[in-house]
DNA sequence: GGAGAAGCTTGATACAGATCAATGGTCCAT
DNA sequence: ATGGACCATTGATCTGTATCAAGCTTCTCC
C-alpha cells in the first residue's frame, strides 16, 4: 500500500510532487484549476485523464433520470480520482470549491502498466482502496440510521481533513445528505442533536467549521 | 477484461477448469464442498485463499454489532470471490445452498503477481469489476425506492443466472432484503405487486422460481 | 451598502417502509 | 403420517425520515 487514495488505512503521507508510485510512469503531470461547482468530467465520458487534488475538494456522483443524486466519494487534498479501468468514467466529478488538480493522461499510464509490474500493482492498490471504501459505504447506506450515518461521516472527515482540531468542511449540507443517502434537513437535525448533546461544537459564524468535543461518544453512536 | 467476476459486462464465458488468466500462476486448485448455511470464511480472518463457485451460490456480508446485516454481493456459478488485497477478509462468506468451490492459496498468487504483469492486470480487472458493482449498489441503497430496488435485483439475477427463461433463485427473501437494504416483508410485497401487474410469474410450488414476463416494463421500474 | 441568492435551521405534516402479528405451505426427520 | 423448522405472504399499525414551509444568516456582486 503506497498510494494515498481517500486516506484509507495503509496509505502513507506523500509529497505532492508525485502521483504515488505512478511517477514510475515518468509522465509529466500538468495542473489545472476548476471553479467552484464546475464539472471536471462527466459520467460515461471517455476517461482520458486521472486526477490528484492539489488544493480544494471534489465530489463524484451518479444521477438517476429524475435527478436523485448519490455521491460515491469526496476527494480531498492528496486524493487521486478518476481512475476507471474502463474506457469511460463511471461517475461525474465536480469541484466543490475552487480546486486545483494535477492530471495525467490515462492511456500512457495504461501502456506503462502493461510493461511495468510496479505500476500495475499500484493501480491495483488504489482500486482496492476505493473498493474498500465502497464496501463500507454500502453497509452505511443499507443498514445504518440517520444518526449513525452522520456520526460515521464526521469520524471519516475527522480522520481525513482535521487540521488544528477543526473539521473545515468544504461541502454543503446537501452534499453531505447525498453522500449519506439522506435529506439535508435530516443531516441538519442530526448535527443539531450532536451539538445539543455537547458532542460537537461549531466555530465561527458559518456552520462548516466543526470541532469534535467527544470522539468517544461520537464513535459509540456509529455502530 | 478476461475474467468473469459477478458476471459484469466485459467478461467472457469461460471453461470451469481454470481460474481465469490466473491459471498463468500454474497453481493447482483444489475443490471443497460447503453445506447450506455454513461459513466459508469470516470477516477479519486471514485471507489465505481465493474461491471460485463451481456449483451452488454464496453470500458475502458485513454485520453491525446489533445484528443488522448488509449483503454486499451474491456469488453464483463461475464467480470468483474472497479476493482481498489485504491480509484479512472484509466480508463474511457463507454457502447459501450446498456449494462446491475451487480454491487456491492467495500468498502464492500474490507472489506470482509481483513477477507476472498479466496476473497483476488480471487481479486489477477483477477488483475493478467488484468496484463497479459496489458503485452501482451504492446508488441503489442510497437513492432507490423499494420497488426500484427489487426491479434492479430481478434484472441483475436475470442477467446472471437465467437458464431456460427461468430465474431459479438460490437465496431466501431475507437474503434478498439484506442485499437491497429492505425487510423481507417489503421484498415480498414488491414481488407480489409485480406478479399482480403481470410483469413476473412464479413457477411450481415454491416462490423461488421466477419467470420474467415483461422485461421492458420491469426495466422501466428501475430508474 | 443593499438586494438577491444560497445555505442552514427548525417546525408541522405526510408517507414509505419497518415492525408486529397471523396464516398457510413445503420440506424434512422421525 | 406427523411434528416442527423453515419460508413466504398478507394485514394492521407504527415510526423514522421525507416533504413542505417559514425564517434567519451569511455570502456575493452590482
Amino acid at each position: 500500500m503506497f498510494v494515498n487514495v481517500n486516506g484509507h488505512p495503509g496509505s502513507r503521507p506523500k509529497a505532492l510532487g508525485e502521483l504515488g508510485e505512478l511517477s514510475r510512469a515518468r509522465i509529466v503531470p500538468s495542473e489545472f484549476r476548476y471553479n467552484k461547482g464546475t464539472e471536471i468530467y462527466g459520467e460515461a465520458e471517455p476517461a482520458d485523464y486521472i486526477y490528484q487534488v492539489v488544493d480544494g475538494a471534489a465530489r463524484s456522483y451518479k444521477l438517476l433520470s429524475d435527478g436523485r443524486r448519490q455521491i460515491g466519494a469526496f476527494h480531498l487534498v492528496g486524493d487521486i480520482f478518476g481512475l476507471e479501468n474502463g474506457l469511460v468514467h463511471r461517475f461525474t466529478a465536480e469541484a466543490i470549491v475552487d480546486t486545483t488538480v494535477r492530471l495525467m493522461k490515462r492511456c500512457s499510464l495504461e501502456h506503462v502498466a502493461e510493461s511495468d509490474v510496479f505500476v500495475a500493482l499500484d493501480l491495483l492498490n488504489m482500486t482496492t482502496s476505493n473498493l474498500q471504501h465502497a464496501e463500507d459505504h454500502m453497509l452505511l447506506l443499507g443498514r445504518k440510521t440517520s444518526l449513525e450515518r452522520v456520526a460515521a461521516f464526521l469520524l471519516e472527515m475527522d480522520r481525513r481533513l482535521t487540521a488544528a482540531g477543526v473539521i473545515a468542511l468544504p461541502m454543503c449540507r446537501r452534499d453531505i445528505a447525498d453522500y449519506l443517502g439522506l435529506t439535508l434537513e435530516t443531516v441538519s437535525r442530526a448535527l443539531s442533536y450532536l451539538h445539543g448533546k455537547g458532542i460537537l461544537g461549531f466555530l465561527g459564524q458559518t456552520q462548516r467549521q466543526i470541532v469534535l468535543l467527544d470522539r468517544v461518544r461520537l464513535a459509540e453512536l456509529d455502530l
